[in-house]
This record gives structure tokens, sequence and C-alpha cells, in this order.
DNA sequence: AAACGCTATGTTAACGATACCATCGCAGGA
DNA sequence: TCCTGCGATGGTATCGTTAACATAGCGTTT
């Protein structure tokens, strides 16, 4: 038993012709390992969870997608979870998860249920919070400073000349990040954002609603910032449909620079997120974590700022 | 042990009493139950590996999330894959979960590697395919024809009285689905159906890319049908870039029925998928199989042809 | 009061892999 | 010839949980 445990594992002390001649066997009986059985005596599994609020969003897809690159590359598997910004969904999901002893944990955000961190604390369980960034995370984390980013999206267009801003996003408290940016972008001007909230499943649809109580109200905002791209070219589908011109009539902001701004006819002003990078990072630091290495706690990756033809003031 | 084991898992047999006595216990040491052990003496965990090609595309999110919905629902975890249309890739993560000795497994699409079919059918693991359809699944399967979706769209269109199609997709081989809606339309009609397939991250950079292409030829197609709606978005943006106007100058159909054709000044034709009841249905059919009942092994849904304004001929 | 039936609780073995320690066989040195 | 050292191989106990079986305790029936 023990040979053959050696010669699959690929450790030493086996001969060279006997591991030949157990490997050939095992592949003739069908044998397949049985994780399980290893994870019970090694008291932890090579499984990482992975929870993220949605993959209707490509922002998450992007940073999933950094991850489990690296994760895969390093021998580990990803359990993934949905929490559609629950968190009570996603608090039943790390205790369920926890009972697998995953050699790693993703979380979004740095808002969690209550109990959550101390369960996670209590575990032991190496922790990783992505896409938004805080002093004191439960153990470490790698995202954005999502209030500068607002800020800095509204100082841009304070400076432009922009008077009378707005905004559409979802239900205040859902997307704790959006909360965020909105709270930067405020900071920006001198004068209150007007927030249209809309909560659609299809977040073009959530923009074009949202623009159009916008371009009801009196006065009518000259600027308009969406929660993302997505949100941002509803918008300005609505704007269209009213028969106003951008960036004439009124200027547009987005979030993100997701895939479909490349081919819009008037190209969109918003904010460059590294996602990937954000996956990547997040996942290395992980990996170092696990490994014992102790990373940095909290990294802040940069943004950059597309000045897009949708905020050009004549 | 017997009695903490059975008042944990809510089994008969302890009296109430000792059953709260028990958890009070249980919660104050923090003890967190190890599925390891649990898996490894029931000999199958509570896991289901769903492999998917990639999750930059709306239609797997739908998939996935109809899947997740009921698969979390019944009290299973999903282990998640992204094989990025790469076989071995898709082989070596099948190998690696089936050591965790999975309850269930879900492939997309009914083409795979040469030695995968045959590691599924000995590891006797219920196994679904997700999104095509075939008369010899693995074991079961839920999807939609694709080659008959690609003639409805294809009769669709040349009933119109379009005579000169083109098509816009990726590199042949890639996406196995769309060579067979590819198929089905050239099937509709009498005359060959040229087809740009272009290689690009961004789904809507390589429709804009492909319809460039189509434009420069002479003649210049009448209607030019697309892999997916992100590459008509694509493609309508090339249209107004060339100073075309659409469907005046040249028709458009897409696939899928994605969100973004909702906000479209000028609505879409395209083909509507049921891509949550596919991950539903399938999600279904497959825990149907784990508790030994034998569902109906190929189940094809309808898809709905969406008449829109991209293809109204003068 | 003895026998029975029932529920609550406890004991043992097993799942499959591996860490740890024991042993075997052989080459090379004294 | 015997001993030493080393690599290759094998034996045993263990991880945490649960199925299967065993027993204890108590009320009920005759």
């Amino acid at each position: 038993m023990m040979t053959v445990s050696r010669a699959l594992r690929g450790v030493e002390g086996v001969s060279e012709a006997k591991r030949i001649s157990i490997q050939k066997t095992a592949k003739r009986l069908n044998y397949v390992l049985n994780s399980n059985a290893r994870s019970l005596v090694s008291t932890n599994s090579d499984i990482i969870g992975i929870s993220l609020p949605t993959l209707y969003n490509d922002v998450f897809a992007g940073v999933l997608d950094g991850m489990r690159h690296t994760f895969e590359h390093a021998g580990f598997a990803t359990v993934l979870d949905t929490t559609k910004y629950n968190q009570k969904v996603e608090q039943d999901w790390v205790e369920r998860i926890l009972t697998w002893r995953p050699a790693g944990m993703v979380l979004t955000g740095t808002d969690h249920g209550p109990k959550l961190r101390a369960a996670l604390e209590q575990s032991n369980v190496p922790t990783l919070e992505i896409w938004d960034v805080t002093d004191s995370p439960i153990d470490i984390c790698v995202g954005i400073n999502h209030r500068q980013a607002g800020l800095m999206a509204g100082n841009y267009a304070r400076k432009l000349g922009y008077r009378n801003p707005a905004f559409v996003g979802e239900p205040r408290g859902l997307d704790k990040r959006a909360d965020k940016r909105l709270l930067g972008l405020r900071e920006a001007f001198d004068v209150p954002v007007q927030a249209e909230r809309i909560r659609n499943e299809n977040a073009y649809v959530a923009g074009f609603t949202g623009m159009s109580q916008h371009l009801n109200r009196n006065p009518r905002p000259d600027i308009v910032f969406f929660l993302n791209d997505h949100f941002a070219l509803g918008g300005m589908m609505a704007c269209r449909a009213a028969g106003l011109d951008c960036p004439r009539d009124v200027g547009l902001f987005g979030f993100n620079a997701l895939d479909v701004t490349a081919v819009l006819p008037v190209q969109l002003s918003t904010v460059k997120t590294p996602r990937r990078l954000i996956g990547i990072t997040g996942a290395r630091n992980l990996l170092a974590r696990i490994d014992g290495i102790l990373p940095e706690r909290t990294v802040s990756l940069p943004v950059e700022l597309i000045e897009g033809e949708t905020t050009r003031l004549q």
C-alpha cells in the first residue's frame, strides 16, 4: 500500500521499475485516488472557496478568471458561490464550505454578516477579501478604493464645468461598493447629487429607466454618473430615445471600462478598473498566505480615468 | 460519539433535551463537522462539478445561475471549471474532480476529449451534458438543437427575400455549437453563406471587425448573421460607422436575445434561447438521476424567433 | 413479579490514504 | 566473513464520521 501511495504521488523512495509497473496497473484497473481520504488524514483539502455577488456582471467574471487562472496553476480547485448581494446566503455558504477544510477562502467586498468574520478567524483558514479594500480585513485584501474612484470621477467632471450632477444605481445597501463611489462623488461636488435607484435584473434597462427619470426632472442634470458601463449604455440609449444629444445636451459617465465600450459610436467616459489584475494579485497573495508567508494585508490597486467623448462640454 | 453524530445531523433517536445540550456544546467549542470524513465513509460527496467554456458570456452565466439555484436548494455545492473551449483542460479537470467522488457532473456541449467519455462511464457518476443535444449522450443531456436554430433563422430570412447571406463568428472548431448553427443556416439557403471568422477576446470588437470585412466585399451581403447578440451589436456599430443604415442597406441577425438587446434603438432580430430553463431542467434531471430515477436521456427545448426591426426589408 | 417492547445511548469496525517506524536485501569496507 | 549503511519495501495506527449492532433503562402487559 505504501509503495503504491508513494508511486502514484511521485514521492521519493520508489524504484523506477516498480513505479512504472504500479502506474500501469493503476491505469488498467481504472484506479481513481480518493481525495476525501487524503484530506481527512492531512486535515486540509486543495479546495479554495470563492464567493461572488453575481456572474451576470463582466466585472466578477474578470476577477474570477484572473483568480482561477492562478489557483488552477498552483493545483487548487475552486468552489463557487453567488450571493446575489445577500449576506445571509454568503454566511451560510461559508459555514458549509468550512466543513470541507478548504485551503483558502475568497470573499467579495469587506462588508459581511455578523458571524462570518468570527467563523473564519476561528477556522484559521487563510481568507482573501477582494474588489474593495479596508484597513482591517479579516485576513488579507486586494482591491480598489471605491470612494476615491468616485471622487476622481467627480473632481474631473466638476473641473470640466459640470454643475448639476446626478447618479443612477441600485437601491442603497445592495452594492456596497457602488454606495462608496457615490459617496466619493458627493465629496467632489458642493451641490447635491440626485440619485435614481433602480432595481432591475437587466442592467441596461435599469440604466435606461434611471436616465429617463432624470431627464424628466427640472432642471435637467448636466451630467449623469452610472453604476457601471452597462447602466451607462442604457442611459445613452434613453438619451437618444428622448431626442437629446450626448454630450451636447447632457454628459454621461460610466464605470469599469467594460468590453462594450470599445464599439460605441461616442466613446464613453469611464473609470478603468484592473479586474484581472485584482484577481491575479489576490490569488497570488492568498497562495503566499497559504504557504505561510504573510503578504501585505491590504493592497489597493490604481484605477485609470478614461476621458471619453461623453463629457466634452462645448 | 454516535449520539453527537445523530444529534448534529438531525437524525431520529436522540432525546430532545440531549440534542439541545449537544448543539449548545458544539457551538461553544466552535465545533465544525468534517465533510471529508463523511464523504470517505459514504463513498460520495455532495459536490457537483460544472464545466463551462467561459463566464464572459452571459449565456453561460444564465445557464449556471439556473443550475446553481436548483442544486443549492437540494443541498449540493458546485465546483466550477472554465475550459476556454479547450478539450484537454476539460478532461484534466474532470479527472481531478472525480477523485472527490462527486455526486454528479455537468459538462457543456456534446463534443469532448477522447478519454473523457470512458472515464465518466467508468466512474458511474451521473453526468449531464448541457446547452447542446445529441441522441447518444454520455448519460443525460438537456439543451437546444443548434442546427435547427440556424435553419430557422435562415429560413425566416430567405422567406423575407434576403438573397446574399453572410456570417460572423469565431474560428471553426472553437465553438462547436456556433458551427452547427452555421450549418443549419447554410441548409436554408441555396447560395453560399460567406463566413468571416474573427478571434478576439472582446466579442463586440470581433463583431465590429467581421462586419467591416463583409462591408468591404463586392457584392455586399444583404443580411449578416452573428455568433451572438454581442457580435451583432458590434456589427451594428460597424454598419453605422460605415454610414450605412440598418435595415435599409443591410439586415442583421443575432443569437440568444441577451440583455443588451432590450435597449437598442433598432430592435435586433435574434433567436431567444431558454438559458435559465435549460439550467433548471438540466439540474432537475440530474438530481433525479442521482436519486436513481432515470429521466429522459435527451431533452431538446424550443427556441423562439424574435422578428426585430433589423430584418425589415423595405 | 416476570417477560416483553420500546426508546435512548454506547461500542466496534470500516471507509482510503498517509506518517511513522520496521525490516529486508545488497554493496562496500574492515 | 562479518558488519555497516543505504535505498527499497512493508506493517500499523491514525484521521473523523457513520452503519450496524449491543445494551441499558423504563413503562406495560399478563
